[in-house]
DNA sequence: TAAAAATACTCCATAGGTATTTTAT
DNA sequence: ATAAAATACCTATGGAGTATTTTTA
């Protein structure tokens, strides 16, 4: 499993439409269709159910996607945070998500960033 | 960036080592390196110090070894969260780690499970 | 000089594209 | 009849291997 069948789920399960998703990607639709179908049998459970003229997803399918989302944005943080570090922010660490969010994936970053940096002594208080 | 490039960053962050980090990974040292360097050229920061007898972690390199460890974890819980689901696991989900990572992680997963099949209505309380 | 990482190159696995078929409305 | 997903097949990008060079302790 790879990033790619991760993003290319979330797209599918964003437009419930193979094609739309495709184009929306920049990929042709039948490559997405087999990375789907790859993802499915690694993962040993079905994400959509589809005939030709509708696609849903399963109720593992929702449960999958909501996970999967939480996983990207914790990346982005991941990614954008060493970016800030490496460049020698200090301090007010900022997340561009909600407070409920950021609790749930930014905690060690916003902490690390404010213990590692902090060379004013900035208070680490709650993002506003 | 793919999970690959994630996967190999922490085994070389784990063994400081390249050779020995591509033995445990079973691939070959060269291409070990060529990954981890479109990983450092992708993200816009260096994550290792390295001389040809010495790696180790920057300073940001150690912070995103934190975040992608806990990332790669979440996302084993997502899989194994989907399988449990789909195989109709209705209740007592129960994460396979201490109570701290369960609420960093699971929350969404535990809450989606007791929502979606408990049909005996137990309750959804934090898990022991 | 001995180890470990980086480079150079080659090969091949597989992601992606095109063409077509199948299916459901 | 039409629109969309699946299947078949081909192409080509880039991941991985082998051989070699570079580096530093």
């Amino acid at each position: 499993m790879e990033l790619r069948h991760l993003r290319y789920f979330l797209a599918v399960a964003d437009a419930l439409n193979f094609s739309r998703a495709a184009e929306r990607l920049r990929v042709a639709q039948p490559a997405l269709s087999r990375q789907i179908h790859d993802l499915e049998e690694q993962l040993g459970f079905r994400l959509f159910e589809r005939s030709t003229a509708k696609v849903q997803l399963t109720e593992t399918g929702r449960f999958f996607q909501q996970q999967v989302a939480k996983l990207l944005m914790q990346l982005d943080i991941a990614v954008t945070g060493g970016q800030r570090i490496a460049k020698g922010t200090t301090s007010n660490f900022r997340i561009g998500t909600d407070w409920n969010m950021a609790r749930l994936f930014a905690t060690d970053a916003a902490r690390e960033l404010h213990q590692g940096h902090s060379a004013n002594g900035a208070p680490a208080g709650q993002p506003d």
